[in-house]
DNA sequence: TTTATAGCATTGTGATCACAAAATAGAATA
DNA sequence: TATTCTATTTTGTGATCACAATGCTATAAA
């Protein structure tokens, strides 16, 4: 931390700040940093072991992918609260884009491409039986954007992982109260079958439902979450090593 | 520039990167940033008076919205350029997204509403009477807006906002060719029919048939662009002013 | 005229500092 | 115990510098 570390070239690197991008996104997505709760530059570049620079890079990203909030007044971040409002809000928005991106991927679909989503589906499935709930949302997500990003359609792609992102913490409430179990039927292997069959619309159904399933679960642990006090306040502890 | 400029206090002001956002906004919307050319930080910022932090935080906003892009190897930014493959998919994503918002508007409209709509639509008609683009365009938008604001689906507008955004360049090149000359049916009084009657299914389809009109003429302007060399080379002058 | 090369300017990235506003902690008061 | 006030810390924002990489320009060589 302290050490000069050389610097690796530009062209080879992988900047600091994407690095700290896919930490924060990864933390969103699996809920280690809970939503509502709030953050700073500096702590988040602590926790990180980097400079608070390419912190605020990052952060000035996922806010604009809606993946944080800024209060207008506090200018404070914080990660966005789950409400019924916004989870239909990207309920209704996935329900269009990801069946559209996995027709568009049936429509150019390949036997490589099948064999890895197939590969993809077994480990959520093992996942599933050992209730890794990493594993399984790890495979899910793997198994949705490989499938998506076949569809060679980088625009919506995007959108899809804008979409994703807000999500992400809503996924964690739900199998942190229920675990992997009762998942129900399992409309990856439909959507496959549709994949090699050709069969678009097929595919379009499938993830149609497998998405409506999931968000179903959404649905109910946050209208049972809403009732709740919204903060149990965590009493911040008073580090002050001594300044002299 | 050079007086210190006092400060105002963060609560009642507008942050520098804000505003910095918001002129790189509207520049990419009417096209004085041309797609495909390259922008810099240090250019930006001397362009628009400002140090180039703010500027680094709107770009940083920006890419995340696609409005620029970043060549993976150059760490370049530019304006991304216009290809009908883009556009087909921002067609298809508009295609859905707005006309729901529509709906939902028309759903919740009021009398107030509507009448602020009718005024935006007298500003647009003026502005292509006169032939006046910058009117025309910014009533446009306003029109869209103030509409799909009112559907009060904050997730859903703003991904209406990031793909008007990557649409803005596309449709300076319509009317820097067309003018507003030949703009068809007036598909904004019938979506106002469908708000004052509460017919929602009118309202979506009336914005469905505005948004297919607009990107028929876009799509014609790029595919007749896309034959010509991509860069004539603008011959960048050497300003070097004795550095001692 | 064309091609190679050396020198310089410009680029994004990261680090560090300053500043004012807001939040928190702890003491003082009721 | 509950409340008010003061001091300290933490916060986002903006400015400035350093650095390595890349692009460009102008000179030299063919």
């Amino acid at each position: 931390m302290s050490q000069p570390k050389p610097r690796r070239a530009l062209s080879e690197a992988v900047a600091v700040h994407d690095q700290v991008y896919d930490a924060l996104r990864l933390a969103l997505i699996t809920g280690k940093i809970a939503p509502g709760r709030g953050v700073s530059l500096r702590s988040l570049a602590a926790e990180l072991g980097v400079s608070p620079m390419p912190v605020r890079d990052a952060v000035r990203r996922l806010l604009a992918e809606r993946a944080l909030t800024i209060n207008p007044a506090n200018k404070r971040l914080s990660v966005p609260s789950l409400t019924s409002e916004r989870l239909a809000q990207l309920q209704k928005a996935r329900l269009w884009i990801e069946p559209e991106l996995a027709a568009l991927a049936a429509a150019k679909s390949s036997p490589a491409l099948i064999q890895t989503l197939e590969r993809i589906d077994e480990t959520l499935g093992i996942g599933v039986q050992t209730g890794d709930v990493d594993q399984y949302m790890a495979a899910n997500h793997a198994f949705h954007f490989t499938l998506y990003e076949a569809a060679g359609a980088d625009v919506l792609l995007s959108i899809a992982g804008g979409l994703w992102l807000q999500i992400g913490p809503f996924m964690r409430v739900v199998f942190g109260r229920l675990g992997t179990a009762g998942l129900g039927a399992d409309w990856h292997v439909e959507a496959l079958e549709g994949l090699r069959t050709g069969n678009a619309e097929k595919a379009r159904n499938a993830m149609a439902a497998d998405i409506l399933q999931g968000m179903d679960g959404m649905r109910e642990a946050v209208l049972s979450d809403e009732a709740k006090p919204p903060l149990p306040a965590p009493k911040r502890r008073n580090k002050k090593p001594a300044k002299a």
